[in-house]
DNA sequence: GAAAGAAGCTAAATGGATTTAGCAATGGCG
DNA sequence: CGCCATTGCTAAATCCATTTAGCTTCTTTC
């Protein structure tokens, strides 16, 4: 009975129904019944046509009568992918609800949505292109499919990219190069003479960056070339699986950097199974976008971490647009490096590894 | 000059201030204005009277119109607060827009965005009681005093309750005592003697549960008062700072129920530092609400990790309120149980502790 | 010089819901 | 019986932006 494609039910549709004006349906609706005087029986009649003709209010509608003169309402949205690791999504929404916080006054409010598109296909994502949703949205985890979209597209609302330069385009990004490079320069001081980079299938910009400059650093550093490890995920097992396979095939690593947290967790579990300890048999190199990495056992020196970092860049530049002030083109982050224990160079012959002693930790610009 | 309380800017000032009608400026500010032969002086004046006056479009009034009739949007909403771990709120997040991904049609678009108050003070969230906002929510991590407010308030949408049981509203919630008293009965199993719960200074619902069974079996079943440990935060780091404190003041701990993971993540580095073998010296018991458990070292015993079975179960409950079918008062999810290393209760007199030796696991209902 | 076409705008309808002012019918009271 | 209060509803204005149809004025063309 219900056709697909059939205009909304409106309550000019429940009135006629029911026999009564759209004042009536609508005090009905509203749970305002009482105090504007409609019968029990009127009510009952209301509530169940409204049911029956599978009623859902219009909110665009509602809103715009009913919103309090002189309070304006500002819809933000991050534009995220499904596949992206839940705790940089949770991170950005925390920094950007907060911040909204902040701002928010009598006469302004502000909501935070959340869209997700499916890597590579925000194209396909629909209502991207309309000019009825958003104020301004933060757009994060895109593939390379998904950038050239979005410069070719022209977003009828402000935006800010993250991790991606785009023409024409306010953007936050890493320092191109910096953590691969740096990544690669800390496993070579550690010793390392078959250092490996783990990433997942799905690159974006800034992972592509990262593996590019670390196996360009490995290459004119030491002249050799540095082993790919291809994960078909993000989650731990995943890296887990492909770490494994790689070392069974009998390649030696003795260095590895995990262009993701997640990636580093499941090295771990790999590495102990074997009985390769770390960072005696091998070093390790992460990333630190969550807090976690302090609490690996040995701790994890991470390059990057810089997520937080580029939302908190994001935010405000986002607002500066949004109030038609002028912004760089690209804002360059260049992230935190924290050296622990997975990387403590042994003291040349005495291989004692004792983990608590000597920890120096230091922050790099 | 900018009154506080000044009405939006609308359209028809503009139109008014430069002496245009309405009609021209909205084709200039919907970048309409070629199609519409406006004149290119013309455009500039609207624009530029447009930043002057401060305009901000009205999206309610913006999509009222535009909107391709025969599609309605529905919104819906994840209400959480500051406070909770970042991962359960993505978690949530993702569950519900994967949902709405499914559920979308080219009649019926929906739209997820993330409301966050602080913790306890549901009841200050502006526009909470506005009718004019979300189609359903899912209301998550809060504490009694919210729980309080929700009891007493009539919310004029749909809502899911996670997490506690409200009455005359739709919830999902643990099943009561499980997890606490599994992980009781899980410590005692693995020869505990001195065991002891650790839990941030704000309890939600679910986990003041989750200490109150785990203390009353540990009581029931040995006699004994467990230790309270009271950390000030959920991150790991405030974690060791409490389980350290209490360890140096001479409390003998030989088995902790931690009943956040983040908590748990702490305590493996205090016990660690403290040269204190997991498990032999001390068993631990977690709960897994991010994949992360499995990958400690030894791997993480978890009883409940419920949350993403409970927001599995919320969101078709959201989708039986919005459509306006009945729905059980409550759900009680019980949550799974995976015995790790973290609590295997070593063989008598061999102390043998190699953890990759007899892996077992098992799911318990 | 008149007709046709283009340029540059405007008037008015429209979308869905809320709310105020007010009307008609009924009941109660003196 | 007449007046007032109450009950139960309706008509119409309103919120803000978009869009269609159409109206001037000017330019071009034959």
């Amino acid at each position: 009975m219900k056709s697909a494609n059939r205009p909304p039910v409106t309550i000019y549709e429940i009135a006629h129904h029911v026999g009564v004006s759209t004042a009536a349906v609508s005090s009905v609706l509203a749970n305002r019944h009482v105090e504007r005087r409609i019968a029990p029986a009127t009510v009952e009649r209301i509530r169940r046509a409204a049911h029956v003709l599978g009623y859902v209010p219009n909110m665009a509608g509602r809103r715009l009568r009913s919103q309090r003169t002189a309070t304006r309402q500002i819809d933000l949205a991050i534009l995220t992918s499904f596949e992206a690791p839940l705790p940089l999504v949770g991170q950005a929404l925390h920094a950007l609800q907060r911040a909204v916080d902040v701002q928010s006054t009598a006469d302004t409010r502000y909501a935070v949505a959340i869209e997700m598109f499916h890597a590579g296909l925000i194209r396909e994502k629909t209502g991207l292109l309309d000019a009825d949703r958003y104020h301004g949205v933060i757009i994060t985890n895109t593939l390379p499919e998904d950038d050239r979209f979005l410069a070719e597209a022209t977003l009828p609302y402000p935006a800010v990219i993250l991790g991606r330069r785009i023409a024409g385009r306010c953007c936050v990004l890493e320092a191109p190069e910096f953590v691969g490079r740096r990544s690669a320069e800390i496993l070579i001081e550690s010793g390392c003479r078959a250092p490996a980079v783990i990433h997942g299938r799905l690159l974006t910009h800034t992972t592509a960056d990262r593996v590019a400059a670390f196996c360009r650093t490995i290459r004119e550093r030491t002249r050799r070339e540095p082993a790919v490890i291809v994960s078909d995920g993000l989650q731990p097992h995943r890296a887990a699986a492909a770490l494994e396979q790689h070392c069974s095939r009998g390649h030696p690593v003795d260095g590895l950097f995990a262009v993701t947290d997640s990636l580093a967790i499941g090295a771990y579990r790999v590495f102990r199974s074997l009985g390769r300890r770390i960072p005696t048999d091998v070093a390790v190199v992460g990333v630190g976008d969550h807090e976690l990495a302090e609490f690996f056992d040995p701790a994890l020196t991470t390059v990057a971490g810089a997520n937080e970092a580029m939302v908190a860049e994001a935010v405000p530049l986002l607002f500066r647009l949004l109030r038609g002030e002028p912004v760089p083109p690209e804002v360059l982050v260049v992230p935190p490096v924290f050296l622990r224990e997975s990387t403590r160079r042994p003291r040349p012959r005495v291989s004692n590894s004792k983990a608590s002693a000597a920890r120096r930790r230091r922050a790099a610009r």
